[in-house]
DNA sequence: CGGATTTGACCCGCGC
DNA sequence: GCGCGGGTCAAATCCG
């Protein structure tokens, strides 16, 4: 893993994908924010160049060191989405599909003569190559775990280097969902929730287990009062977002959802600015 | 009683 | 090769 007091600034940087912020935004994502984030895989700069701008990679390499250029959810279900990330490393090789274990067949079969193993666990082996895009998100919060509209079930907790508070690693409740997250407080700011989600839920049951039913496009439901977070994404939002991202190659102002502060939820107005304004608020959207 | 949580053990990748 | 740290598993436990 990066070390944090040193992230690797040697990675290609045509993986990486510069994030025009605010200055509030920008302060936010202080020095050692990031380097909390370089933590989780994510690398999370300030650009020499952009006093205001961030950069951040989405880790989308595998373990097997190979960048893909494409993402693909693992659901199978008809609400999967595709996520293409461009990189200048592009390895025609290196595209995983939608199928049950993406990764599973060229990781198991660069398996150097693999040792007799039961197939459960030469499964399990195979699975845990795979890692799919992460997104992290930051919130000034007194829970831990943020009601996000999915249901989780909390497989591990872990202490965590250099930081007093331990992290919880949760699964989407649904079967054919393998979204992940994994939620840890900042070290330098207990106050900060930092929730990591690694893959697309491929379902659009958005759900309050103890407040109702929502809509994944009905943000007003997402009514701004005590410290609820901002929306978080919906099964559309990591494409809407990495689409943006790949659109934004060569343009300016990639967006971030905003970190949030206490009180200060993010709503925007959906009808406006369509499925992105369900995420991102209007300040941060340049003209 | 079923589902969720806890927690110690285990696996794996990476750096030295 | 070894140790460390992150991530996951799974049995035990808790809780509604």
């Amino acid at each position: 893993m990066n070390d944090p007091d040193n992230p690797d600034l040697s990675n290609d940087d045509s993986a990486w994908r510069e994030l025009t912020l605010t200055a509030q935004d920008s302060d936010f994502f202080d020095r050692d924010t990031s380097n909390i984030l370089s933590d989780f895989g994510w690398n999370l700069h300030h650009s020499s160049d952009h006093p205001h701008s961030l950069r951040f990679d989405s880790d989308l390499t595998q373990t097997t060191g190979v960048k893909p250029t494409t993402v693909t959810s693992s659901c199978s279900s008809s609400a999967a989405v595709s996520v293409a990330v461009t990189s200048t490393n592009n390895n025609p090789s290196a595209t995983s599909s939608s199928s049950e274990d993406p990764a599973e067949n060229s990781t198991a079969s660069a398996e150097k003569t693999p040792p007799p193993e039961t197939p459960v666990k030469e499964k399990k082996k195979a699975q845990k190559r795979i890692r799919q895009p992460r997104f992290a998100f930051m919130t000034k919060s007194d829970v831990d775990n943020l009601e996000d509209g999915y249901r989780w079930r909390k497989y591990g907790q872990k202490a965590v280097k250099n930081s007093p508070f331990p992290r919880s690693y949760y699964r989407c409740t649904n079967s054919r969902c393998t979204v992940k997250k994994r939620v840890e407080r900042s070290s330098d700011d207990p106050s900060i929730v930092i929730t990591t989600y690694e893959g697309q839920h491929c379902h659009q049951t958005i759900g309050f287990p103890r407040g109702g039913i929502l809509t994944a496009h009905d943000p007003h439901s997402f009514t701004p009062h005590h410290h609820l977070p901002p929306p978080l994404p919906n099964p559309y939002y990591y494409q809407e977002l990495l689409h943006q991202l790949h659109r934004d190659n060569n343009a300016p102002t990639p967006r971030l959802p905003r970190p949030t502060t206490e009180d200060t939820p993010v709503v925007s107005n959906p009808t406006e600015e369509g499925l992105l304004g369900d995420i991102v608020p209007q300040t941060m959207r340049n003209p």
